[in-house]
RNA sequence: GCGAAAGUGGCGGAAUGGUAGACGCGCUGGCCUUAGGAGCCAGUGGGGUAACCCGUGAGAGUUCGAGUCUCUCCUUUCGCACCA
C-alpha cells in the first residue's frame, strides 16, 4: 500500500470501477425496497458552485447510506435548461442561448462526475430538449381541455423605452435593468393554470406529510392563505349611481351589485368610517375620467414594479373619489378613497375601512382626517383615549359596542348573526377566501417551452393537435433584450389553422419555468419513453422518498408541483398525491463580502480570495487590503454567495486542489445541512489532513501484515481494558453514525463522532495479535462509517483492509451490544440542579441505591450539610438531583 | 409591510429538557524530522491562589432542573407569485 494519500488517483480508480460495473444504474426490482433519492436539478449556468456541491453530497450520502441498508436506489440527475439568464448570456455574446446552454451542460456534468455522485446517468434529462418539453405541452392541452388552463389577464412590469415585459428580477429600484425608464404596469393577455382549485387539498394535505419541514409546511399553508369571512355589497349613494349610470360600459357589471368587500372582521362593521379600492378597480377608473387629480393619482400608482414586497413597504397613499356607499344597516353614507395598499389580486380589490380596528387603517384615518369608531370592546379591558397612538388590543376579538342589534354580543358570535342578517337581505354571505391565486404561466420570453395554441381569425384560439406537438421551438435565434425574438420569427409565427386550414398566428409566449420543473421527478422513472409523458414504472419509483433542496424553494417549486401531480392524478396518469415522501431543506453557502466604493457611488465588489483581511481586538473583520493592488477595501459582513457579491468560491478548484471527497467532507463538516454554511479555507485543510492521516493510519496498520477484524474472530474475555474501551467507542461510533446519517440527518455529528474513534484508535497502542484485531476493527468501522460522505478515499482503504468485495456492496454493519455493555456508569449528582459531583454505579442501579450513593459523595456532603433534602430526582443510569 | 427561521468561546459548531463548549479551525508551548499545505504531545470561555463564582442576544415565565419549552423585545438571514 502506498504510504501518501493521493487524492486525484484514488478518486480516478474509484470513479473508474463505479463506472465499469455499472453500479448505480437503477432498475425495477420486486423484493427490495426501493428509494428514490432526489436532489433539485440545477439550472446550467456554466459552472457548479458551492451550493450545488453541498446539494448532491448531502444526497449522495443518503443515497449510499440506503444502498448499504439493503435499498434498490435511484438517484437521477437533470438540467433545468429553460430561463433568463441564457437569454442574458446570448445579449452579452451574441450567440443563441440554445449553443450557451448546451455547453454549459457539457460542461458541468463533468464536474458532477468529479464529485463522484452515486447517479444514474442513464436518465439524464434537460427540459430544453423538445422529447421534454412536448409532454408540458401535452399537459397543457390536457388541463385546458378540463378548464384547469385558461386565458385571462394580467399585471405585468412594462419597461416603456425597451417596449418589454421585464422580470422582478430585471426591475432594479423601480427601473428598467438595461434602459434604466421608470417601470409601469401594464395589462396584458396570459395563460393561467387554476391551481385554486386545488387549494383546500392543497392545504389539507399538509397535515399528511410528516417528512416535510414544519416549518416549510407552515410557510405552505400561509401562501395557501385560507381565511373563512364574509362577503357584503355596500349600495352606491347618490353620487356614485350618477357617475355609474353616465359611464355605464358593457365590463361594468362587476360594479351593478354596489361595492363588494371581503372581511375576516364582520363583527367590526359598524365602526366602517371609510372604503378603500385598489387603483385598478373599477370604480377608481370611473371615478377618475372625470377628476383630473384623481387620474393623476391613478397614473401615479401604475407607476412601480409588481412585486409585492414594493407595493407592501410603499408609502401609505390614498385619496378621496368624492363618491359614497351606504353602510347596510344604518344607511350612513361612506367616503370611498382609492389606496395604493389595496391589492386588486386579493379578495374583492376594495376593503372596509375600520381605523378603530385595524392599524393600518387606523393610519390611513389618521392622515386624512377621518373618523375613528370604537365598535369592539378589548377583552382586556385597555381603552384607548383619542389623541393617543394605535393600542394593539383593538385588533382583537371582544364585545361590540355601539353596534346596533349587535350590541353587547361577543365578536365571534356577532360574526355569524352579522352574516345572517345580511344574508337574509341578500347583501352578502359568509364565505372562505384564499390567498393564493392562479399560476401565470406566460411569459413574453424566447427560451422557453412555446405555449401550443393558434390563433385563427376565423376560429379564434384553436389547441395544436396532439399529433403535431411537440411545437418546436427554433433554436437559432439570438434575441437583443427588446421584446420576443420569437414573435419576429416569421417560419415560426406564420403557419395554418388546424380547424379550418387557413393562414393563422402561433402564440409566441413562452411557458413559465417552473412548469418545467413541476414534473421532472416523474419522468426521470421513464424517461426512456417516447409515446408517453410517464409509464407505469412511475407507480414503482414514485413518490420520491427523499427529496433534498434549497429552502428557497419552500414554496413555489414545491407548491407548483404538488398541484401538477394532483392534475395528473386527476387525468389518470398517476396513482399518487404527494410527489415528495420526505423533503430536507438544506442552508445556502455563504462568504465574507468585500467591497470599495466606486465615485459614482456604486460598489465595486472583490473576491474574498484576492483580499487580507484586518481584525480588531476581539477578532472581528474591520477592513482588509486588496492582495492585487495593495489598496483598502471595506468589509461588509457575510452574505450568499453570488455572482453579484463576487464571493463565490469555485468547486473545481477545490476538487483540483485537495480532490471530491476533501470537497465533500467540508461540505458535510462545517454546520448542520439545514442551517447556513460559511465558507473556510482552514476549515477545507482541516479536513484534507484528516483524510492524510486516516490514510496513514491505515497503511502503518496494514503494513505490519493483514487481520481478521476481533469481532469476526470472537474471542470472548481475554481483552484488555484499553482494547474493551477502544471497542466500545468503535461500535458507539457506529450507533451514533447510523443515527446521524439515517435519522437525525446531522452529518457534521457524525463526522465528528468517526474523528473521536480515530483518535481513539490512534491513542490505542497495543501491537499483539488480538490488539491488531481490535484496532482492524475499529478502522474498519471507521472507514464505513466515513464511506457514505468519502466514497473514493473509502472505496480504496476498505481494499487495503484486505476486503475482496466493493464497500458499495457490503451490508451497513450493525454494532454489537457486548462491546458496548459497561461494567459501571457515570451519574452526575447535583444539588439543587447544580453539578455537585459524580458517582460511579453498575448500570441499573435503583433509585434508592442510587440516591444513597449520592448522599455519600463528599463534596455533596459539603452541600447538604446542615439543610434537609426535600426531595430527590433520579434519573437511571445519568443523574441524582437533590432538592434541598 | 407580511410570512418563516436563526442568535452558544477568537471562529465554524456540539449538547435528542439532565455534566454548556463534543469535533474541527485558529492560537500558545514543547517534541520530532525524508521541510510536509507534515506528524506527535500538552494547553486554550471569563474571574479567582483556592474553595468556588459567572457565563448560551436582552427581559420575564414554566420546571427539581432551561442553550433547549412559553411570552415580549432586539439583531441577522430566507421567501413574497416573471431569478432559478
Amino acid at each position: 500500500m502506498q504510504e501518501r494519500y493521493e487524492a486525484a488517483a484514488v478518486e480516478r480508480a474509484a470513479q473508474q470501477y463505479w463506472q465499469q460495473q455499472g453500479a448505480f444504474e437503477a432498475r425495477e426490482r420486486a423484493g427490495a425496497r426501493k428509494y428514490y433519492c432526489l436532489s433539485m436539478f440545477p439550472y446550467p449556468s456554466g459552472r457548479l458552485h458551492m451550493g450545488h456541491v453541498r446539494n448532491y453530497t448531502i444526497g449522495d450520502v443518503l443515497a449510499r447510506f440506503m444502498r448499504m441498508q439493503g435499498c434498490n436506489v435511484l438517484q437521477p440527475m437533470g438540467w433545468d435548461a429553460f430561463g433568463l439568464p441564457a437569454e442574458n448570456a446570448a445579449i452579452a455574446n451574441n450567440r443563441p442561448p440554445a449553443a450557451w446552454t448546451r455547453e454549459n451542460i457539457d460542461y458541468m456534468r463533468g464536474q458532477l462526475r468529479s464529485l463522484g455522485l452515486a447517479i444514474d446517468w442513464s436518465r439524464e434529462l434537460a427540459t430544453c430538449d423538445p422529447d421534454y418539453y412536448r409532454w408540458n405541452q401535452w399537459m397543457f392541452l390536457r388541463m385546458r381541455e378540463r378548464g384547469l388552463a385558461y386565458k385571462a389577464s394580467g399585471v405585468v412590469n412594462w419597461d416603456p423605452l425597451d417596449q418589454t415585459v421585464l422580470a422582478n428580477e430585471q426591475v432594479i429600484d423601480g427601473r428598467g435593468w438595461r434602459t434604466g425608464a421608470l417601470v409601469e404596469k401594464r395589462e396584458i393577455p396570459m395563460y393561467y393554470l387554476r391551481i385554486t382549485a386545488y387549494a383546500q387539498e392543497l392545504l389539507s394535505a399538509l397535515e399528511t406529510l410528516n417528512g416535510w419541514p414544519e416549518r416549510v409546511r407552515l410557510m405552505q399553508a400561509n401562501w395557501i392563505g385560507r381565511s373563512e369571512g364574509v362577503e357584503l355589497a355596500f349600495d352606491y349613494a347618490q353620487d356614485a349611481r350618477a357617475l355609474l349610470t353616465h359611464t355605464r360600459r358593457a365590463d361594468a357589471t362587476p360594479l351593478s351589485a354596489g361595492l363588494k368587500v371581503f372581511t375576516t372582521r364582520a363583527d367590526t362593521l359598524f365602526g366602517v368610517t371609510f372604503m378603500a379600492v385598489a387603483a385598478e378597480h373599477p370604480l377608481a377608473q370611473a371615478a377618475g375620467a372625470r377628476d383630473a387629480r384623481l387620474a393623476a393619482f391613478i397614473e401615479e400608482c401604475r407607476r412601480g414594479s409588481t412585486m409585492e414586497a414594493d407595493v407592501a413597504t410603499a408609502e401609505k397613499r390614498g385619496m378621496a373619489t368624492g363618491l359614497h356607499v351606504l353602510h347596510p344597516f344604518t344607511g350612513e353614507a361612506i367616503p370611498v378613497f382609492v389606496a395604493n395598499y389595496v391589492l386588486m389580486t386579493y379578495g374583492e380589490g376594495a376593503v372596509m375601512g375600520v381605523p378603530a380596528h385595524d392599524e393600518r387603517d387606523f393610519e390611513f384615518a389618521r392622515s386624512h382626517d377621518i373618523p375613528i369608531r370604537t365598535v369592539v370592546l378589548p377583552a382586556s379591558g385597555a381603552s384607548q383615549s383619542s389623541g393617543e397612538g394605535w393600542l394593539s388590543d383593538y385588533a382583537e376579538y371582544g364585545e361590540l359596542a355601539d353596534s346596533g342589534p349587535f350590541t353587547g354580543m361577543p365578536s365571534a358570535a356577532a360574526i355569524d348573526a352579522i352574516a345572517d342578517a345580511l344574508e337574509r337581505e341578500g347583501r352578502g354571505r359568509k364565505r372562505v377566501q384564499w390567498r393564493l391565486r392562479d399560476w401565470g404561466i406566460s411569459r413574453q420570453r424566447y427560451w422557453g417551452c412555446p405555449i401550443p395554441l393558434i390563433h385563427c381569425e376565423r376560429c379564434g384560439e384553436v389547441a395544436v393537435p396532439d399529433e403535431q406537438l411537440p411545437v418546436v421551438l427554433p433554436e437559432s435565434l439570438v434575441p437583443d433584450g427588446a421584446g420576443n425574438p420569437l414573435a419576429r420569427c416569421a417560419e415560426f409565427v406564420n403557419c395554418r389553422c388546424p380547424q379550418c386550414g387557413g393562414s393563422a398566428r402561433r402564440e409566441t409566449d413562452t411557458m413559465d419555468t417552473f412548469v418545467d420543473s413541476s414534473w421532472y421527478f416523474l419522468r426521470y422513472a421513464s424517461a426512456d419513453q417516447g409515446a408517453a409523458v410517464v409509464d407505469e414504472r412511475v407507480d414503482y419509483w414514485l413518490p420520491v422518498d427523499q427529496y433534498v433542496g434549497g429552502i428557497e424553494h419552500a414554496i413555489l417549486h414545491l407548491l407548483y408541483s404538488r398541484f401538477w401531480t394532483r392534475a395528473m392524478r386527476d387525468l389518470g396518469l398517476v396513482k399518487i398525491s404527494e410527489p415528495f415522501a420526505n423533503l430536507f431543506t438544506q442552508g445556502m453557502v455563504l462568504n465574507h463580502i468585500w467591497c470599495r466604493r466606486l465615485p459614482d457611488g456604486r460598489r465595486q465588489y472583490i473576491n474574498p480570495a484576492d483580499v487580507e483581511p484586518q481584525v480588531d481586538a476581539s477578532n472581528q473583520r474591520v477592513g482588509g487590503v486588496s492582495l492585487v493592488d495593495h489598496e483598502p477595501v471595506e468589509y461588509e459582513g457575510l452574505g450568499t454567495m453570488s455572482k453579484s457579491k463576487n464571493n463565490g468560491v469555485d468547486p473545481q478548484a477545490l476538487v483540483e486542489q485537495y480532490g471530491a471527497d476533501t470537497a465533500r467532507l467540508f461540505a458535510m463538516s462545517a454546520a448542520p445541512p439545514e442551517q447556513t454554511l460559511e465558507w473556510s479555507e482552514e476549515g477545507v485543510i482541516g479536513q484534507y489532513r484528516f483524510l492524510h492521516r486516516l490514510w496513514k493510519s491505515v497503511h502503518d496498520h496494514v503494513s505490519a501484515g493483514l487481520v481478521p477484524r476481533y469481532s469476526a474472530v470472537g474471542t470472548g474475555g481475554a481483552l484488555s481494558d484499553a482494547a474493551r474501551q477502544l471497542r466500545r467507542v468503535a461500535h458507539h461510533t457506529l450507533t451514533k453514525v447510523t443515527q446521524d446519517i439515517g435519522r437525525r440527518r446531522t452529518f457534521n455529528t457524525a463526522i465528528a463522532a468517526v474523528r473521536e474513534l480515530f483518535n481513539a484508535t490512534g491513542h490505542f497502542t497495543a501491537t499483539d495479535g488480538v490488539g491488531r484485531a481490535v484496532r482492524q476493527e475499529a478502522l474498519e468501522i471507521a472507514v464505513i462509517s466515513l464511506s457514505p460522505i468519502a466514497p473514493h478515499v473509502c472505496h480504496v482503504l476498505w481494499h487495503e483492509l484486505g476486503h475482496e468485495r466493493a464497500i458499495i456492496d457490503e451490508p451497513w454493519p450493525q454494532a454489537d451490544p457486548q462491546a458496548l455493555a459497561q461494567t459501571l456508569v457515570e451519574l452526575i449528582v447535583q444539588v439543587n440542579g447544580k453539578l455537585r459531583g459524580r458517582i460511579q454505579l453498575p448500570p441499573g442501579t435503583q433509585s434508592d441505591a442510587a440516591i444513597d450513593a449520592a448522599l455519600a459523595d463528599p463534596t455533596v456532603q459539603r452541600f447538604i450539610a446542615g439543610k434537609a433534602v426535600r426531595k430527590s430526582i433520579h434519573v437511571p443510569d445519568k443523574l441524582v438531583n437533590l432538592v434541598v
